[in-house]
DNA sequence: GTAGTTGCAAAAAATTTGCCCTCCA
DNA sequence: TGGAGGGCAAATTTTTTGCAACTAC
């Protein structure tokens, strides 16, 4: 299944004229291999430990350049410092405002909903994606104890 | 309406025993008076015009300080510059990929929707939004034109 | 071979902080 | 009048860019 993901996405390299490099790829296998959907500095951290000359901002440039693609996806937070992530299905998040650990979900029920009519009069609606904030469990835990 | 919502603003400073400044007010008022969900940049060069003094520091400051007594929203986005309102009835985001024009809309049948049971598992669930992006009408237009 | 990529360093953009003075409660 | 808040400048954090060397195709 990973493996799936992979040749996928040198597919789509090569069909837009991109290079596969060992820094893109490895980002990619990073992202795609994460449940938490890492920052720049993180992913860059955890790359450094097998691949020592890598730089931060080849990771941020190759971050943007395969959103750019669209072969991963930022995601929507209310936090300044961005998120990713490869998995491209459709789904939601959830997010804790005190640790800001990211966790997917899915809602069928959502998804089955269309959205108004009028809202066809903005433009061209490509994603519709809910976003649920609170305090996870773990913060909640440590808020009592504290 | 915009009154009642500045008396507000006044009754939870003195509850808090936050002061009412000045500034305060104008960074409130610029954001009650506005649809645009603006940076703190743009509020600073907003208010700028009308009080020449104030600091983009204070404008930053004091949408940190609003925003963690629950005053003003920030809104979720998938940019890294931050955005804010003063809206803060429930109510969901339409964002323009391109021009990053951000669009308030209501959504009843959402609204309506419970969030299955096992996402309570989560936590303590506290906001529920949905983003909906993609090309509004203005950006499509400029794009067929060029 | 050569254009697209990398790493380095420096710059830019976005936000926060320390310090001292000011002004609100 | 005491202390929270403002303005200034400097520091941090996050992200982007210019450029020479490098490498995938």
């Amino acid at each position: 299944m990973q493996e799936t993901l992979i040749s996928d996405f040198e597919k789509t390299f090569q069909q837009r004229g991109l290079r596969l490099t060992q820094q893109r790829l490895e980002i990619f296998k990073a992202l795609a291999g994460s449940k938490d959907h890492p920052t720049a500095e993180k992913i860059y951290a955890q790359l450094r430990t097998t691949m020592p000359t890598i730089s931060l901002d080849t990771v941020y440039r190759n971050l943007h350049t395969l959103h750019s693609h669209g072969l991963i996806n930022r995601v929507v937070t209310g936090q300044s410092q961005a998120r990713f992530e490869a998995n491209l299905s459709p789904h939601h998040h959830l997010i804790c405002k005190i640790c800001q650990k990211i966790t997917d979900i899915s809602w069928q029920d959502f998804d089955n909903l269309a959205p108004p009519q009028d809202f066809n009069q903005w433009g061209d609606i490509k994603e519709k994606q809910v976003t649920l904030s609170g305090i996870c469990k773990t913060c909640l835990k440590d808020k009592k104890s504290s």
